[in-house]
DNA sequence: ACCTGAACACCGTTCAAGT
DNA sequence: ACCTGAACACCGTTCAAGT
């Protein structure tokens, strides 16, 4: 079970804060290491701790409690797939809409099967350390960069753009996760980009009155 | 916390089997009691016994098991939702592509906020319970109603409507639960019908070319 | 000052003992 | 035949005792 990191190759001395940070990403390695091991059920903090060659007790003095360390878990997961959303919108300024909704579709599924095993499993954690909450979060920061995006679009002028990428951020996450849950083979994902994209190309044209 | 039914009413003697049944009922009342009382973290079977006025040992008569009572308490939350999901599938037969929508999306979001608190309650509860798998299967039911449905549209003849209506209902679900968990406002839901309508509509004609 | 891990309260589940 | 609830293994969390 032990999975300590060899410690004789680090700093004899390291400034505190820096070794925090060193510990919490030992433990939260670990707490991936036993979820995707042992499952979620076996996932007790007693587990973590001795997989991550720390006591306990060090464990809470790092996180308050098991949803605060779950909840650091999936912020991370979720703020990697956010980042890959972001910088699509950015790269897809001044295109046709159908180019910018293919650009994000396309960079959020990828940044999601880029680790199947990981975004699957994150979905109890998720849901039991208030993952709407982070999942919200992050929404509004990937909801702003469509909006711009969007804004610059060289097809279509959008109204609404804010409710408009609130309500495709949250459509989008259902038809992902059901795809991760039934296998992520090849040709379900590529089904999926098409439907996705024409998903948020027709959405926003209806709203929009089909402005040609 | 005991909320045990007024038993002097009950018949003297009842066929074993109603006898199960109503036993079943009891129970997954209490657990709803004791889920919008005392919060999910707080609905241990124990105190579920004790509120349904049986014993623990009994309780695991009629569940194998926690999570069993949990999958129970959700397919009966999901498949009544789907049931007027359904029936608004049913009710649509031969309308034109936008009453459809609007009827099914307003069967849907009617059924959950008619509950908003149980609906709300039940999201931790599904997680655990494999509530993925739940709601898929009631998915396919409803998915088969709203295909029929589709191929008597008066104004469009959809392609794929299998694949489309499974991405749809996948869809559909994220921005309904995103709406209740932030309030549930009169003014956010109307709001909601009308985008969720168009992101039916928009995505379905956009997925056939656009036909007139 | 910081780490440790036995101890505590409580959980899900079982099964010997009752009726 | 069926119900009961003490007992068991294990969980999340704490804190007196160590270094």
């Amino acid at each position: 079970m032990k999975r300590v990191r060899a410690a004789s190759l680090n700093p004899r001395k390291m400034p505190s804060q820096a070794r925090s940070a060193a510990t919490v990403e030992v433990i939260l390695e670990a707490a991936i290491h036993v979820l995707l091991a042992n499952g979620f059920e076996k996932m007790s903090t007693t587990r973590i701790a001795e997989c991550a060659g720390v006591s306990v007790g060090s464990l809470y003095q790092y996180f308050p409690n098991k949803r605060a360390l779950l909840a650091a878990l999936v912020r991370r997961h979720v703020a990697r797939v956010a980042d890959r959303a972001e910088q699509a919108c950015a790269g897809a300024h001044g295109a046709t809409l159908q180019k910018m909704c293919e650009a994000v579709i396309n960079a959020f599924i990828d940044a999601k099967t880029e680790r199947v095993d990981l975004s699957r499993a994150l979905y109890l954690p998720a849901a039991l350390a208030g993952g709407p909450e982070i999942v919200k979060a992050q929404s509004e920061r990937v909801g702003k960069a469509f909006k711009a995006m969007l804004e610059t679009a060289a097809d279509i002028s959008v109204v609404q753009a804010d409710v408009a990428s609130a309500v495709l951020l949250a459509a989008i996450v259902g038809p992902v996760q059901m795809a991760l849950e039934s296998g992520a083979n090849a040709a379900l994902i590529a089904k999926l980009r098409v439907h996705l994209t024409g998903l948020c190309v027709g959405y926003l044209r209806e709203i929009n009155g089909y402005q040609q």
